[in-house]
Parts: structure tokens; sequence; C-alpha cells
DNA sequence: CCGTATTTGTCCGTATGTATG
DNA sequence: ACATACATACGGACAAATACG
């Protein structure tokens, strides 16, 4: 007898309460409810999500090998700070790995993808026109990892969804960042126009391009740095 | 008064119980006492190492998000026991970012840098003369970590770190494959000439063959996976 | 510089779930 | 199918270190 449940409920049927407990402080650090840098309160955020602080504890431990919080050894968890060379460093990594991304894509990718892929981006045209930066935002994201997953390479993807939160870390830094809306709308026809060319460095160096607009977007507080590749 | 400390202690100053837990489960991992898919008992391996259980799991979550272990609710923690499949995806994703290394090196290496990397080069040149299977691959893990520390690029150097010991964790599935030793010796010098010749994407294809040698010497166990880039 | 309060580090007990005869 | 044995999940208590007055 297995009924079919809610894809929510499906997840959470196999999440530990430390398992829990990591989601929503990694939630609530990407949403900016603890600002880079704050210190993260073991017992108070025990009480505050009604465990004890043992599965805190875990929940640390798990987010500071993530790289999201930083541990000081009988001092306490602090949300971590990146610094701007680091910073610098993670868009250019995320950059390289879209290039392996895109080079993968051109030779590989399917009709069913490509259109999946297209209808991301027309969804993106229509919140673009109805000015809805959260619906586009979002978009954005999803169809980044879409085709990152499509490039058939779980590890990669793995690593590429831990560099994304990483990002979206830098940018709570960042107070202002947010606002410049459709930048890279029309960008994304070219990444699968290049894709669909069939020609693996030429959609490599797409995308490459296409991720370092990010960095780029965010230079003011970013040090010019010089790391992994161009 | 600041006491001049021998490295090792230095490094288990600053590390708490759980730290000191879960390096040494992870070495013993990693040296197959722990054979893939076994399972680590929490009350066992705490009683072993003198400590409660607290910090094991701590630990326990630690190797888990490092790709170490894998957790079952409520049933324990194992070994994990790396698919072949997802196996050919690592030394793939490994092999592209020893590319990014190649390429950014071909730009950037200094002199002292490349006199480091010929002195270790020789040094395995001295091993494989002695049949010194282990010194050389040591050796031969310090070169390569060592370039990819080059690059400059940290998080990089850190997720290729975490593959390495990954790969580390599939060889311990495949029994035999410990064995051929000098495969190559000469290559890393052709690294380096690749490098020195200033060449971004011929040094990247050179150290993107080369790292792939190391999957194809493994083949016998892999699926011809199709995974990240060539 | 010392004493106190707070917070983290560690340990252990209990409840719950899983495997086994 | 049931009962028993066992391992994990979670909570709470004590000890140690740090921060503050």
């Amino acid at each position: 007898m297995s009924v079919a449940l809610h894809p929510t409920i499906a997840l959470l049927q196999n999440n530990s309460l430390t398992m829990v407990v990591q989601q929503e402080i990694e939630r609530a650090i990407l949403a900016g409810e603890h600002a880079p840098g704050a210190k993260l309160n073991e017992a108070a955020l025990a009480l505050q999500l009604g465990v004890s602080r043992g599965p805190v504890r875990e929940a640390f431990r798990i987010l500071d090998e993530a790289g999201l919080v930083r541990t000081e050894k009988n001092r306490g968890v602090f949300v971590r700070d990146i610094p701007p060379d680091e910073a610098a460093e993670i868009y250019e990594l995320r950059a390289a790995m879209e290039e392996l991304v895109g080079r993968q894509l051109a030779r590989h990718m399917t009709g069913a993808q490509r259109s999946e892929a297209e209808a991301l981006v027309q969804a993106m045209d229509v919140a673009v026109q109805a000015q809805d930066q959260h619906t586009y935002h979002q978009l954005n994201l999803r169809f980044h990892e879409r085709l990152v997953e499509m490039a058939g390479n779980r590890k990669l993807a793995a690593i590429y969804r831990k560099l994304v939160k990483e990002i979206a870390l830098i940018r709570r830094r960042q107070l202002a960042s947010v606002g410049v809306l459709p930048v890279s709308a029309s960008e994304h026809r070219d990444i699968l126009h290049a894709i669909a060319s069939g020609n693996p460095e030429h959609a490599g160096r797409v995308m490459f391009d296409h991720a370092l607009d990010g960095k780029e977007r965010n230079r003011p507080l970013l040090a010019q740095g010089t790391a992994a590749d161009a």
C-alpha cells in the first residue's frame, strides 16, 4: 500500500531533525535573516526551533563543511563573511563550470532538453515584461541549474549548487546589488543558440562570459581577482 | 610568550574533539580500514576512540556532507560505495579541473613555482628507479595538489582535494588497481613543458588527458561515462 | 586583575525505530 | 506475527572555556 505523497512531504520523510534544522538555518541565512559575520547562538536557535541543542550542533557541522558558516572553537558559530578576493575566485570557478556545461551540452543536448530550456527563457521574458524581479530571478536560477543538470555529471551539479549558495551569501554582503533586472534577458537565447550550434568551444565561451557577467555586476566590492581561467 | 609548536601539534591546538574524530574516521576510511559499504557503529567507534557518542555523531555529519559516508535515518552510517557511473563522473570532473589548472598556470606560473614542481618530478624519478611505489604515489599526489594550489583559486583547490579523497575511496573498491607504477613518469615533464610553452589551451589539454589516464587505468570496473567534457 | 554570567564542549540517559530469532 | 535485542535520535546535565562587569 504505497500512497502517493506530496513531494514536499515525501522529502521530509527521510529527514532527521538534524536535516530539518540544517535546512531551516540555511534558508534563514540565504534569506538574509542572519547577516554575514553574525553569531549563531546554539541554545537560542534550539529554543526558537523547538529542539534540543544536539541537532543544532550537528546542523552546524554540516553547514560548516558546506562553507556557509565558520566555527571557532569555544567561541561559537558565525555566518561566513566571504572576503572579496575569495568571492572573486568563487565567481570565476562557477563561470568555469558553466563553460564545461556549455561544452558538454553542445555535444549531447536533446531536443526535449532544448524545449524545456526555451520554455524557461520564454517565462523569463514574461517576467521581465511584468517587471517581476523575484520571478525572473527564480527562473534565472532554475534555467542555469537545469542546464547544469542536463550536462549529465551529478557531482558537477552538486558542486555547482553549493557554489550558487555561496554566491547568494556573497550577495547578501553587497546591500545594493539587487535591482538590475533584464541584463541577461537576450543572453539566454544566445546561450541556447550557441549550444545548438554544436560547437563545444563556442558554447563554452558564451556560457563562461555570461556567468562572469554576474561577477562584473558586483564589481564595486570585489577585488579584481586573477583566479581560474578566462 | 609564544613557543613555536610542531606543525602537527599546532593543528591539533584549535581542533575540537569532533574535528579529531572526523579526521581519524576519514583516515581510517581512506586507509581501507573500513570497506566501502561497511556500517560504522556509533557507540563502538566512540568507545574505540575514547570519546562519547556526541562528537562521533557530529563527525558523521561532516563526513556525510563531504561525501565519504552516507546516512540512513534510524539505520546508521555507512562508508560510501560509489557506483561505477558516478565514479566515472568524478574522474571526468577532476580532469576538467586539472584542465583549468593547466590553462591558468600557462599564463601565470612563476619561475619559483616551476622549480618547485620540477623538484617533485625529479623526486618521482628517484622513487621510480628505487621501485618505491608508496613514495612515488605520495609525490604524485603532492605534485598535482601543488599545481592546483598554484593556480591561485582556493575554492578550486578545496574542491579538488575533496574529489581526490573520493577517488581514493573509489580505488578502495577496486582491489587490484595498485601496482602499475611509472605510467605517468614522463607525462609529468610533458605537463611542465606544456605549461612553460605559455599556451593555455595546450597546457589544459595535456593536463586533462593526463588526469583521465587515471580513469582509464581503472576502466575494468567503470561504466564508460559520458560526463563533463573532453 | 578577579569573580560572575553566559556559552560552548562533552557525556550519558531515555525513547523510538529497526533487525532478528 | 510477535517478542527480544540492539542501534540510533534526541534531550538534558555537567564541565570547561570565554566574555563581561
